[in-house]
RNA sequence: GGAGGGGUGGCGGAGUCCGGCUGAACGCACCGGUCUUGAAAACCGGCAGAGGCCCUGCGGUCUCUCGUGGGUUCGAAUCCCACCCCCUCCGCCA
């Protein structure tokens, strides 16, 4: 959620930060309805306060022995004009949140401006497109002849999209899993979280999951409040809600490996075959809480350590920094890392890094008490995937396939493994 | 699922039956000061959050907040209704 207070104080800085997201700010009407609002507060506290003196006389009558019938009744008339004016306030109120609410976080100052990915930026790469001397096999049709990955069984206990692991494709999954979360929490120094993977509404709508947009995607149980995970960036943001954490405790950095669920509803016909778009996939998630001063250089070394895990799998990448018309709805400055797909002759997104400023945090009233003694503040909030399973699966099997249609086990996953090659 | 108890400030804990100078006693923690060679103890003082208005540096003032949302009343932490959450016992169960 953007700062009222900013929209009221450097109205040109975010009309031009936002327009260069391509979102146009009912200026006008914001500035109407914040006026309005101002002066029916105004208006409603004048009566309240009216209505408290007199209240303490009443009582100050009483007490005496005296009567205070005339002022009860003139009371009773405030009483009446407080309501009032209270629904008129309220809607007012509705209104300016309708406007605020709807408007995305202004992208930092160095995102390019852009309408769509093409107009991203690459960053850096590491490695080459893998290079074959032989006709590379995509991983759906490799996974399938080895015999560890079992689309149509998938769909058959669920629905498509939905994907059994077999054998040493489970176990390599498996593994994936605990070769991020180790590397993450011991190399990197992050806390392991293991977060409820059902969560309530009010996480959802927390960290902007239930916009009329975003609604589609999720999947809510029927008879609960409650609906399956869609990143475990929910239920760990989450977790401070509404909570003023000390200096001392920040930055906290944590991960968390959560099975995460989206019904892709969008995405009918796009990346119908292997592991790349699931209703069902399993990711590891870094997420942090940190100082507002700090969260640009933290968004480094988020994505650094996104990067690591890559690097050591051996894994061709590029990393991207999203132009303003990409950038998701809370953030400020995103970081993709895309990792080089044979099958897709070209780099996919494996993870997302994030830097939200102060925007979930602020929606979600997490602050921090400075050392100092100081008013509360809000904190910064940053995510990245850490990475996405699923994806990681699919881009070992591509890039590590030989001839023989058998798989090569990256160096750092055979402790994990057990084995140096599927076959 | 059944029965009972309970949700108050950073924490503990009064107040709720009998509505009114109670945004909330008291204690702890924390911050500042006095004392001390230093520290502790003791003593003095401060110490919730959000929003509005005035001044716009300090500050002043008002409103709201005692799980959440309604209601009654001139006035609600205190009364009524609904919901949420926690605890104990029983039942069930990985």
């Amino acid at each position: 959620m953007l700062d009222i207070k900013r929209l009221r104080k450097e109205p040109e800085q975010v009309v031009e930060a936002l327009g260069r997201r391509g979102v146009q700010v009912p200026m006008d009407e914001f500035t109407r309805l914040d006026r309005r609002r101002r002066e029916l507060l105004v208006e409603v506290e004048e009566k309240k306060a009216l209505r408290n003196r007199a209240s303490g006389e009443i009582a100050a009558a009483k007490r005496s022995g005296g009567d205070a019938a005339e002022q009860i009744e003139a009371m009773k008339q405030v009483g009446e004009e407080i309501k009032q004016l209270e629904d008129v306030l309220r809607d007012v109120e509705r209104q300016l949140d309708d406007i605020v609410m709807e408007l995305p976080n202004p992208p930092l100052p160095d995102v390019p401006t852009g309408d769509d990915e093409s107009a991203n930026v690459t960053l850096r790469s590491h490695g080459e497109p893998t290079v074959f001397d032989f006709q590379p096999k995509a991983h759906w049709d490799l996974g399938a002849e080895l015999g560890i990955i079992d689309q149509e069984r998938g769909t058959k206990v669920a629905e498509s999209r939905f994907t059994l692991l077999k054998g040493l494709g489970a176990r390599l999954e498996r593994a994936l899993i605990n070769f991020f979360l180790d590397l993450h929490t011991r190399e990197h120094g992050y806390t392991e979280l293991f977060p409820p993977i059902l969560v309530n509404s009010e996480s959802m709508r927390g960290t902007g999951q239930l916009t009329k947009f975003a609604q589609a995607e999720m999947y809510k149980l029927r008879d609960d409040d409650l609906y399956l995970n869609p990143t475990a960036e929910v239920p760990v943001t989450n977790l401070y809600r509404d909570e003023v954490l000390e200096e001392a405790q920040l930055p906290m950095h944590v991960t968390a490996y959560l099975p995460s669920f989206r019904r892709e509803a969008g995405a009918a016909g796009r990346d119908t075959r292997g592991l790349i778009r699931q209703h069902q996939f399993n990711k590891v998630e870094l997420v942090k809480f940190v100082m507002p001063e700090t969260s640009a250089d933290e968004l480094e070394s988020l994505t650094a350590n996104a990067e690591e895990v890559l690097k050591r799998l051996e894994l061709p990448f590029r990393t991207v920094t999203l132009c303003t018309g990409d950038l998701g709805f809370a953030s400020a400055k995103t970081y993709d890392l895309e990792v080089w797909l044979p099958s897709y002759d070209g780099y996919k997104e494996i993870s997302s890094c994030s830097n939200f400023l102060d925007f979930q945090a602020r929606r979600l009233g997490i602050r921090y008490r400075p050392a100092d003694g100081g008013k509360p503040r809000f904190l910064h909030t940053l995510n990245g995937s850490g990475l996405a399973v699923g994806r990681t699966f699919a881009a070992i099997i591509e890039n590590f396939q030989n001839e023989d249609g058998s798989v090569s086990v990256p160096e750092v996953l055979r402790p994990f493994m057990g084995v140096d090659r599927i076959d």
